[in-house]
DNA sequence: CTTGATCCTGTAGTAACTACAGAAGATATA
DNA sequence: TATATCTTCTGTAGTTACTACAGGATCAAG
């Protein structure tokens, strides 16, 4: 049994979100030493991973929670683990297209602002952007 | 002069947040008829319509909000302009590239799914994932 | 025994909205 | 004219997922 540092740098989890995470129910509330400090067992720090890996692959942290509840459980709907896996894929591919057009518009307004200028025409050019 | 609503409809940015951009002294005080309702200007909305493009190209609001200081201002200092738009698309790209790992990933977990399995293979393998 | 690291609880702040509640005024229809 | 439905007003609180204190207790090392 370790104590939240650990099980913070065990996990990848910063130490105020799990106590975040205890609070809003997201884990399970951990064992407490006599002197009333958090002590995380190997499965707690587990649960730990499992979220911040959710997390990372952007997942909400209510689909993050669904899923851990999913993978307790045993009985794990495979069904609805691959439809949020889906729904997420769509999400960020329309995102990554999203941010590429974004990345088109800023590149060419970029492009023609020459440094020095007193009078922006990236600026002018904003103002009448429609096609973003 | 236009009321509020039909302020909104053509910015397109909703009528709580044109208020609460007010309330945070991005735009100024519109005016107000006898009635106490707000007026808004041709160029007011030119104001909301501005800042839309920004949200939308990704700027955090205190970006926005400069750049419409620096569009108002006349002596637009274009240096900044550009600084900003390109720090921004340096974010932009790191996103995307990030999305793409993640979307990648995804859709190698989602595959290893069939539908109707009660044990799931990709709640394992998310338990293992260790490349995000 | 003192220093510094770690931990505790509880509260408040962050970004950028969004969603009410409750009241007043405006507009459209019967 | 009466009624009903919109739109707007102010002010406050909720959202997401943390993050940052404040103020105090405890622990480990030298």
């Amino acid at each position: 049994m370790i104590a939240i540092g650990e099980a913070s740098r065990q996990s990848g989890v910063g130490i105020e979100t799990i106590r975040y995470y205890e609070r809003e129910g997201i884990v399970p509330k951990p064992a407490r030493a006599q002197n009333n400090r958090r002590l995380y067992s190997a499965s707690d720090v587990g649960r730990l991973r499992l979220l911040k890996k959710c997390r990372d692959l952007g997942f909400p942290l209510s689909d993050a929670k669904a899923l851990l509840d999913l993978s307790e459980g045993g009985d794990e709907d495979c069904r609805s683990v691959k439809e949020m896996a889906e729904a997420h894929i769509a999400n960020v591919r329309s995102k990554i297209d999203e941010l590429k057009r974004l990345e088109g518009a800023l590149s060419e307004l970029s492009a023609n602002c020459e440094t020095g200028n007193v009078s922006c025409p990236m600026l002018a050019r904003l103002r009448m952007v429609e096609d973003i």
